[in-house]
RNA sequence: GGGCUCGUAGCUCAGCUGGAUAGAGCACCUCCCUUCUAAGGAGGCGGUCAUAGGUUCGAAUCCUAUCGGGCUCACCA
């Protein structure tokens, strides 16, 4: 049993034996520094079944404690804070305990758990991937190796947009002004290749429309007209119609993309179980609105639209089914879903890690699954974010005001590389060595930055001012964590892996008593411990989000994954523990 | 217009299941490299927690209204 769940039995005992009266639960908090002690009862809220004077029970609390548990030596009380002091050797046995301990705080998966599928990045193929993707591969993968940590069977897929009128503007630009360029003859990732051509593409339909406007034409009409536009339509059509040239052509296309694309996620560190294609499932959904209707679910209107009625939701009614019977996106989403499920038949719940502009298509996609009776379809949740912004606004690819994610990862790996050099931190290092440790430290960086902020904030970045490397940043845990195995290297020499050899000061014994009760005092640790604190502290931490996980479903209507990652993220704070970054895909180099 | 969401130090952000004097980093100012790595540490300056009410022993945190920013309400994806 933990120390505080002891301390709260022995608080409830105390008053039933002090006052005779049933307390329902106790509140604990971090003994502030100014005061003595470590963990503070909150003594206010008993008032409500004691009568009295708040300092005169705590005082008597305090000495049933003192007398009655073997880990509490002293205490004190403050208005009504009950400050209770905790022995060292409580400190000491707890930290000998998992000292060694590679796996503490993770979960074993059981068997009979069902899985979770988390949905993430599902980039389009016409462009490259840009910070916003970043983000959002950062935050769905970070989310699915929490869960995973937290003893659950996690896959981690993505839908790739691979069709529609803006794959076939990319193919028609490079069929005719490409001049068989490919990824090899160019040297360029096959992403970036495509991506110029959509980029080209635009560029000429918007001289088209001038053109048209010039010769009289309206801008509405114009922009309806342009030649280009109505090639890429008729591409369009004949890919739809299953024309060999044109399929070809996009197969050829799409893969130069996805081999790009395979490239960044591997850069990020981030990977994938499953892929889904639109091209394969946006057919999908048809079938299942057939059964719904059946069901009474949905319902037909005179002209043969299908609608789903989410009056009881209090939201509007939602089309499923065009009228000439053709699937719009909720349709296809639908149909996903399901096929998902059917697929692995394992998986009890999902989330889909998407940008908030589509927090009301999530959520009527989910009353929709609910609606139709399928039992994972309680535990789905929109793991939703702000956009990433630039100082000038949004970002928009076709004006090309983008932050390319491999360009991105480059320029702080670049940053880091002239940090260090003006720093002397490599000296003695191989060039291919240094190169690594570059990489590392500019990923950590961005990584940190990013997934510092609430998901569910925007993100302003500033390309000048970039991202930093001092103070409460990625490098600033990785260096900690380099000294740290420092320590526990000389101390391990030194001492023979005794805590007590590490000859701790007071402050910092001080720090390490409330690392090891409070994650959310960390960040003040973090910034006050000299990096001391004993490595292995931090597995408290990780000890502590998975009491959260347990005692919260993270389907539950009520909770959100979100907060899970903030909890995650309140530990990856003021923790230096490779597993901690492990769990977010952040490497930490040995040495800096 | 309806719905959702955000507003905390000059800047970037924590804190939000109500608890003690609202915390960090950056920037600015003072110190500290012969102890474990100065990508660091010690300290200083800096706050009407958007505003106004309410709930309570107690509100940055919960409720209501208002102001400001964003998103969204397609037979687009």
């Amino acid at each position: 049993m933990s120390l505080q769940k002891t301390i709260s039995e022995k608080v409830k005992e105390a008053i039933q034996v002090l006052y005779d009266a049933g307390l329902e639960s106790v509140e604990l908090q971090a003994t502030r520094k100014e005061f003595e002690g470590d963990i503070t009862v909150v003594v206010f809220p008993m008032l409500r079944v004691v009568k009295g004077n708040p300092v005169q029970i705590g005082e008597a609390v305090g000495k049933y404690l003192v007398s009655n548990v073997y880990e509490i030596i002293d205490f004190n009380v403050v208005k009504g804070f009950l400050n209770l002091v905790i022995s060292d050797t409580y400190y000491l046995e707890f930290f000998n305990g998992i000292r060694n301990n590679a796996s503490y705080g993770f979960v074993t998966p059981s068997k009979e758990d069902t899985s979770v599928m988390v949905e993430y990045s599902s980039p389009n193929t016409n462009k490259p991937l840009h910070l916003g993707h970043v983000r959002n591969n950062l935050l769905g993968y970070s989310v699915a190796e929490i869960i995973k940590a937290s003893g659950k069977n996690v896959y981690k897929t993505q839908i790739i947009n691979d069709r529609g009128i803006h794959i076939c503007k990319s193919m028609l630009a490079w069929q005719e002004y490409g001049n068989g360029e490919t990824p090899e003859s160019t040297n360029l990732k096959g992403d970036k290749l495509v991506g110029n051509y959509y980029v080209k593409f635009d560029k000429i339909y918007k001289d088209q429309i001038t053109q048209l406007i010039n010769e009289g034409k309206a801008e509405e009409e114009a922009k309806k007209e342009a030649p280009i536009l109505i090639k890429a339509q008729e591409m369009l059509r004949k890919w739809e119609s299953g024309d060999e040239e044109v399929v070809q052509l996009w197969k050829m296309m799409n893969g130069w993309v996805y081999e790009g694309f395979d490239q960044t996620y591997k850069t990020l560190g981030v990977d994938f179980d499953s892929y889904y294609y639109e091209s394969n499932t946006y057919l999908l959904g048809k079938n299942n609105i057939k059964e719904g209707l059946a069901k009474g679910i949905f319902y037909k209107k005179e002209d043969g639209s299908v609608w789903c009625d989410l009056s009881t939701e209090k939201l509007d009614d939602k089309l499923v089914l065009r009228s000439d019977g053709t699937s719009v996106y909720m349709t296809q989403d639908i149909g996903t879903a399901i096929q998902r499920v059917e697929d692995n038949p394992d998986v009890g719940g999902m989330i889909y890690t998407v940008g908030n502009e589509q927090d009301h298509h999530f959520k009527v996609l989910f009353a929709i699954l609910k609606k139709l009776g399928y039992n994972w379809a309680k535990h789905l949740h929109h793991l939703s974010y702000g956009m990433v912004d630039l100082p000038s606004g949004k970002m928009k690819s076709r004006e090309g005001t983008v932050v390319d994610a491999d360009d991105l990862i480059l320029e702080m790996a670049k940053t880091a590389g002239e940090i260090s050099k003006d720093l002397g931190k490599l000296e003695g290092y191989t060039e291919e060595d240094k190169l690594e440790v570059y990489h590392t430290i500019g990923l950590g960086a961005l990584k940190y930055f990013i997934l510092k902020v609430d998901p569910k904030k925007r993100i302003l970045f500033n390309p000048e001012e970039s991202v930093d490397f001092q103070g409460n940043t990625g490098p600033f845990i990785q260096y900690t964590y380099a000294r740290i195995q420092a320590i526990l290297r000389k101390a391990d020499f030194d001492y023979s892996h005794t805590i007590t050899g590490l000859d701790l000061q007071q402050k910092e014994k001080e720090l390490i008593k409330q690392l090891e009760l409070y994650p959310d005092v960390i960040q003040n640790a973090a910034n006050e411990l000299s990096p001391a604190i004993v490595a292995n502290y931090t597995y408290d931490l990780v000890k502590s989000y998975n009491s959260f996980f347990q005692n919260v479903s993270i389907f539950g209507a009520d909770t959100d994954s979100e907060k899970i990652f903030r909890v995650q993220l309140s530990i990856f704070v003021g923790s230096t523990i490779k597993s901690a970054f492990q769990l977010l895909g952040i490497n930490v180099p040995e040495r800096m």
